[in-house]
DNA sequence: GCGCTGACTGAGG
DNA sequence: TCCTCAGCCAGCG
């Protein structure tokens, strides 16, 4: 595939999290089925310009580490459920891309 | 062709 | 709960 398309899947992706919710980097890059999280990272800090880049967080639920400061403050404006601690609560505001048609599970990410 | 670097992740102390 | 270590994938000098 293509660094273009590659990048192309990858902002599409971001551009589809609704707003309050919150995906992870290795989430994007099992949804493309190509690279790892570490490649997504770096196609975000190299286009990620124009995509909400902030709703797009660490496995634990912390922002991007170079930005957090203006991811949170976005964060906080969407409604995102953000603790106390600077980390988003995943357990609400984990939203899977769509890396398959078994919608039948649980859309909103809430495991139980 | 080789080695370094990074907007990551998961395990271990 | 927080800090550190090792593994991983690609782009770039």
């Amino acid at each position: 595939m293509e660094r273009e398309d590659y990048v192309e899947a990858v902002l599409s992706l971001v551009e589809q999290i609704p707003e309050g919710r919150v995906t992870t980097y290795g989430a994007l890059a099992e949804a493309i089925g190509s690279g790892g999280p570490r490649q997504v990272g770096t196609v975000m800090s190299t286009y990620g310009g124009p995509v909400p880049w902030w709703r797009v967080v660490h496995a634990d639920g912390t922002p991007a580490q170079v930005h957090d400061a203006v991811a949170l403050e976005h964060q906080r404006a969407e409604g995102t459920p953000v603790r106390p601690s600077g980390k988003v609560d995943m357990r609400r505001a984990m939203w899977w891309p769509e890396p398959g048609p078994d919608v039948s599970m649980h859309p909103d990410g809430i495991p139980e």
